[in-house]
DNA sequence: TATAAATCCTATCGGACAAGTAGGGAATAC
DNA sequence: GTATTCCCTACTTGTCCGATAGGATTTATA
């Protein structure tokens, strides 16, 4: 499949959310929007497939915002990801005689036991761990 | 990454030329086409494509045709598939700065070690072990 | 109850790119 | 020289991504 940028987006969010966890309030979109450098409105609906899938958690209003619905361990990163993307290999409708079905069922394989078994709360260590180093967060 | 429709014409195109390869003689486009049922004027646009990797001779006139330019075993379906379709995971122009580049190169890494592993060779040997069973090649 | 602040919804848009088409030019065997 | 085949450039068509716009709905608070 394919990174779209919306997937970074919506992984982007929840990682902020994930790190902004321990506060136990709620993030406005447009706070996540600003740190993150997402453009607001295009986030705003993001967050609509986020909540409707179960990730986040919404509440409108004066304090209103969004948090994590589970805990960042139980959330992976390949979850987001095909939520926002769409089953992860798509390839152009081949038939069953399709010699090469078999090779890109292995590559769907191989991509989900990479990104199903990192969880968010893995990407706050690594995150973490990356405070200080230049290039971070420039 | 993702698996466009080209791809799998030019793997089907090239594993065509494989299992033809015994006889030594080259593979008109046409009938390559025809034999898969690809588009014949935009296969022909693949095979300069592939020619020019380095994966096909081909030559012109009334004899003309298309021929592996490597022994199958030395040519690798990840290859191909990258030579058409790019580098495997594109996403989008994530700063260095991105915690979730170490992810991409990850699962970067494990495609690569599906496709870069099976060979034509091996697409030859699946694709006879097929032949009979109903529903191939219909 | 009025108001302000936030999320939520529907619609639209521009540009990029994939897939395929078209028409002819160049080589080559006979 | 003619037929055959590959080669090259250009164009078209449709789809989808990324983003924007404008409100409608909910809700805390004065």
């Amino acid at each position: 499949m394919r990174v779209s940028q919306k997937s970074e987006y919506a992984l982007r969010a929840m990682l902020e959310l994930a790190l902004r966890r321990d506060h136990g309030q709620s993030m406005r979109s447009g706070d996540i929007a600003k740190n993150q450098r997402i453009p607001e409105k295009f986030l705003e609906l993001i967050l609509v497939e986020l909540r409707r899938a179960g990730f986040v958690k919404s509440q409108r209003g004066p304090v209103g915002g969004h948090r994590l619905a589970r805990a960042p361990q139980n959330i992976s990163v390949g979850e987001i990801w095909r939520t926002i993307d769409g089953s992860t290999t798509e390839h152009g409708q081949s038939g069953l005689a399709d010699p090469f079905r078999p090779v890109w069922q292995e590559v769907d394989k191989a991509i989900s036991g990479v990104v199903d078994h990192i969880s968010l709360a893995d990407m706050c260590k690594r995150a973490e761990a990356r405070v200080g180093v230049p290039e971070y967060d420039i």
